[in-house]
Formats: structure tokens, sequence, C-alpha cells
DNA sequence: CCAAAAGTGTTCCCGGTACACCCATGG
DNA sequence: CCATGGGTGTACCGGGAACACTTTTGG
């Protein structure tokens, strides 16, 4: 259930775009004194992408608190506490912006912050960005400072949060599809059409067909069929499903399991 | 060509396993006081993956050093310098060990180290890693304290750095199937067969036939064939390529472009 | 002429795509 | 009986997997 670290059969990345060197020579560094870097004090924060669904408006939604001083939305955030772990931090400031029962939470990034370090200065600030999927209808918010923004509307982003934001987007999409964090986020029961909104919501409509996404996982065979069915005023009755942890261990390690 | 921060069109992950919650009342946070969260001190420092191919032996390489103190092997790492990016002392690190004119860059992960911070104390150690991948025929060492290592030969590792590598080995292997890293650490031109020995150190062999490996790639349309031949002893002549990046571009945004 | 290395082609099959169509319920 | 939402089926196409085959060189 808990993990600390990420796990060794965890699959692959396809953002975290690097920096490339070709043909030019990459120079010694200037002396051996650079082996023993002078020691440098970080201060260490921790900044929140935290997305969720309206399934009734169909849109994805991130949380932004306005910060006191600055102009423009910020990522809710915080400092790391003493003996606390940074996944701990991170969870820590959910739980205080937001009253949530089910969530997935992910390291994203750690971004150095060069604005407010001054070259001169001892002292360096340092933000690992985190990224949370909360279920929308069973998280009030406990925080008066912070609100929910849809995703897609233009949003005054303070310093480069922004960035953070687009980046925690990518893994979202990217993540949402080989990966059943939907399902830490749905209801232990749902239909069919509820898990297809919830992946139009953060891939787009049209990402795939209703029908061929329906018996595409169907097939799959991790959903359980559960026999109940969900009347919601006219029409045919939907069958309600579950899924299966266990059923769906074979897929763990394959790309594009959904859509 | 260099980038401090990961771009925002990359694509996404599907390693980085997180923490789900299903069902459990997150509390709320003790108190208000954790707003003011007390101020603690880090110190900062980079572990480099460095990876190569050995195109001879045709296996994956990863670069490990001795520590003095401890037992084991250990990454090359060095806090970071004051002034200093994260990702500057990453690449000076790189430059320090080995002498190096092509390579990728990646950021990793950044680690809690809770073994060496001591809960009541104020100073805490953070580690943020790095991969990297260096053209091995052109990188040789300049450290002695270093050598490289067959990455499958059993390694005895110092601390929690067996974990970083092998989270290292996860992100390599997925990168490799949809960005084209290879041909920042392959020569400017190439055989087919250069290209795909480099997968196959990487992916394991036979991920996928050669003849439709070849046929995938060239039909794409981003291998440019230079008209040049290569003749080693007896055999046909081999055509060399060339990676041509404009060509490559609609591919960017697309998963398993390569195998 | 043979072996070695490189490159081409062919067949089969599965899985995605795009639809059209059938079913159950409320009004 | 019709509108509405849910579920099923089918016909086509492309791309991957496996394998056989041809081409070009050196000895």
């Amino acid at each position: 259930m808990s993990k600390q670290r990420p796990s060794v059969q965890d699959k692959g990345v396809w953002e975290n775009r690097g920096w490339e060197n070709k043909g030019q020579e990459v120079p010694a560094s200037p002396g051996q004194e650079c082996l023993r870097v002078p020691r440098v004090e970080f201060s260490v924060g921790i900044d929140l992408v935290i997305f969720s669904v309206d399934h009734d408006q169909n849109c994805l939604l991130v949380l932004l608190g306005r910060s006191p001083q600055a102009r423009g939305w910020a990522l809710p955030g915080s400092g790391v506490g003493p003996g606390e772990s940074l996944q701990a931090a991170a969870y820590r400031i959910v739980s205080e912006t937001i009253q949530v029962q089910n969530l997935y939470l992910e390291q994203l990034y750690s971004f150095d912050e060069p604005l407010r370090s001054q070259p001169s200065e001892s002292r360096r600030y340092l933000s690992v960005s985190y990224f949370a999927l909360v279920r929308y209808e069973e998280a009030p918010l406990r925080s008066e400072s912070v609100a929910w923004h849809v995703l897609n509307s233009p949003i005054q982003f303070q310093a480069h949060h922004q960035e953070i934001v687009q980046y925690g987007y990518q893994r979202l999409r990217n993540k949402v599809a080989y990966s059943p964090i939907a399902f830490d986020v749905l209801p232990v029961q749902f239909t069919l059409h509820d898990l297809y909104q919830f992946y139009c919501a953060i891939l787009g409509d049209g990402f795939a067909d209703y029908s061929n996404f329906r018996s595409k996982l169907l097939k799959l065979g991790f959903l359980r069929d559960t026999g109940e069915k969900l009347i919601r005023g006219a029409g045919r009755p939907a069958s309600l499903f579950q899924f299966d942890r266990e059923a769906f261990a074979p897929f763990q390690d394959q790309p594009l399991v959904f859509v």
C-alpha cells in the first residue's frame, strides 16, 4: 500500500526531457578543488499539483491558492518539517487543503529556484514537486485560500508554477494510460460510462470510441461485473463494475493498457 | 539544446509508482502550527547513474566507484556547489569521472536519506539522482576510483544505490523506446546493425526481430541513407545512415516509436 | 563456390477503428 | 411508442511477428 520509494517493476517515462550534448568536448573541471565542494544549505519546499475530475462538468481541475504577497495563483506548498519525509510532507499538504479519502500521490520533479537564490548567498531554495489525484466528490476544501480551477482555462500563475502544472498534467495523461490510478479515485463500484468519462476529462473527448474502450477493457478481464445495476432516470440501467487488482497484475508491465 | 527544465511537450512516465490511499480517511493535521513548519536545513547531493553500451561485448554498463570508507560500490556523486544548478552539478560529476563528448542527461528522482538523518537533528540529507547515457568508445575514465560494471552482473551496492540504479535502468529502458536518445550517443553515421545492437544491449536480445526493426524504422523515414558504405571484412557492405531530427519531429509525441 | 554479413519479401494473425445495430427503462 | 441511455456485433484495415529468401562482399 504505502511505498516510500518507487518500485523497480514500474514502467518508464516518456516525459522528462534531459540535456543532450553532441560533439562538443565536455571540459574537465577547473581543478581538483571541485571534489571538495563547499557545503551549501538548502531550504527544501514541496509544491503540489492536485488534480481532480468533476464528472458533472466533465472537466479536469487543479487546486490553486492565492498567496498573500505575490500576484497570480500558486500551487499549495510548504516547507518540510524535521523528521518528516518528503512524501509525508506532500501528504500533509494535501490533508491540510482538502479533506480527502482517496488519492494517488507521486513525486514529479525537483526544481532549482534560482530566482530566489542569490549567487553569492550560501542559502539555496529547492522545490520538490508532487502531483496528486483525488476524488472531487469526496474532497471538500479545508482551507479557504484555495479553490478548484478548470485546467484548460487561462490562469495567471505565480513564478514558474505554470510549468510545474504543465509537467504534472503531462505526467497524469501518461500515467493514466497504463496505470490503474483511475480506480484509486473512482468509487468502488462504477459504471463503464463513469470510467470512460474519467478518461475523457483527462485525455480529451474522443481519445477512443466508447464501444471500443468498453470491449477492450472487458476483454482484458480485470473489471468484475458485480451484477448490480444503476438506474439514472430514463434509459437502460447500467451495470456496476469493480476493479480486480489480482487480475490486473499481468498488465502491470504493459504499456497502453487503457486507451 | 540545453534545457534547464523539462519541456512541456514531453511525454509521460510509466514508472514512478506513487502512493495510493483508498477509503481510509486522511486525518486533518494535528494543528494549525503545521502551517508554520520549522525551518530545516538540507544538505543536497547529486548521485549519478551513468550508463554506456559496449558494442563489442554487446552489453550495458554502469559506472561505479569505491568510496574510501564504506564497503560496496557506490554511484559517482557530489554535493552541489554554491551558485551551481542541480543539472550543472550533475554535468560536472560526469565530466570529473569521464572524458565525454556525447551524452544524454536527465533527472531521475529525489531520495530522502533517512539513514543518515537523525530524527532530532536539524540537518537533513537529500539526494537528487540523475541518469546519463554516454558513448563508451569515446569516454575514457578520468578518475581512477571508478570503473565500468556490466549491469547484469551481481554487484554489492552501498546503501540504497542498488535501488537508484534499478530505477535508472527502468527509465533508460522506457526512454529508449520512444525517444531518440540513441542518436546522442551513436556516431553521426551508423549502420542499422549498430542501432539494433544498441537496442539489444538495453532491452535484451530479441526485443524485436532485426528485419522488422529495420523495416519499421526505415518506413518512418527519419533515418537518411547517406549512400556511404561500411566494409567489415567479409560480407556485404552495410549502408551508413544518419538521424534526421527534422523528420523525427512528428514522432516526438508518439509512444513506442522504436521497438 | 562457400561462408558471412546485409538487406528484402511474404504470410499470417491480432487488434484497433469506425460504424451500425439491438436492449431496457421512464414518460 | 418514443426518447434516452446502455450494451453488442461486424467488417475492414494496418501493423506486428515469424520466417524464408536474395544480394553482395571476402577468401
